[in-house]
DNA sequence: AACTTACGAAACATCATAAGTTACATAAAA
DNA sequence: TTTTATGTAACTTATGATGTTTCGTAAGTT
């Protein structure tokens, strides 16, 4: 299955402004990330909707920081991008009332939410200036 | 992204021959699936290769377990058939050497492991003998 | 031997979703 | 007015599980 790097390229994208101080265009973040404007503007309107980054029109104008990396974390942009879930493993729900299947969909569904409750706890846990700074992992 | 519903599916199927105590045509299992036998039987053909289900070609043929419900576990299931990873983020690799899309990647490599190793860790926890019984989720 | 059943497997179509692309409208600064 | 940029709609591409058709092969039945 392709993967959603959408998480990724955003973290890389909300350092660098941080870090240069200035707006920044589409154009140049999309040479930045190896793609094109529109896929720029299209994932960093998620960001803007939740207030994370904003935008300016005309000359001089791109995208900049609305908030300081320390008020931001992992999961903030994470919530920010994703309806779906995290996992490429899914249930069935095609039975009526069978009940193997629902004792194998709770098995599953039992690890799958402890795991992603692992995973939106620990993004919490990591603000952005972590990431400019250096992540040295927990483990 | 479209789910793997295969370690669902399969796992129904295998507590299903389990209590049939028979062997089951491709063709029956694709009913109880909604699905098709030839789907049936390149997902079973995973599990054949790994020694979990053996399969009986003409009359009175179809598929049986190999190995009892207590030697297998979801782990055991879930390795046969995915070679891909669980997540459905992914993370870029687009870049010569910056340090800031590393640590990037590590801040989020490092949470994604830890949960997947939480994943497969309890999946070998979980018998399928324990799922005929009616399982009982640990949280 | 001929027929039927059932798996094995190749080849191709479908679906969902992030990603990529094209085109045009709109706002802001020069 | 021109240029620069974002905003957005519409369409195409890529990926991998899923679905489908078709034929080959093995094993039991008649």
């Amino acid at each position: 299955m392709r993967k959603d790097s959408r998480l990724s390229r955003m973290l890389h994208v909300l350092v660098h402004l941080h870090q240069l101080q200035h707006a920044v265009t589409s154009e140049q973040l999309a040479l930045m990330l190896h793609t094109n404007p529109v896929v720029v503007r299209r994932t960093m309107a998620l960001l803007r909707e939740q207030g994370y980054v904003s935008a300016v029109k005309g000359h001089g104008g791109g995208w900049t920081l609305a908030k300081p990396l320390h008020k931001i974390t992992l999961l903030d942009i994470h919530r920010s991008l994703s309806e779906s879930t995290l996992f490429t493993i899914g249930l069935t729900d095609e039975h009526n009332n069978c009940p193997i299947e629902k004792a194998v969909n709770l098995a599953i569904d039992d690890v799958l939410q402890e795991a992603e409750a692992l995973v939106l706890r620990r993004f919490g846990e990591v603000t952005l200036d972590k990431l400019a700074a250096g992540y040295i992992p927990a483990g």
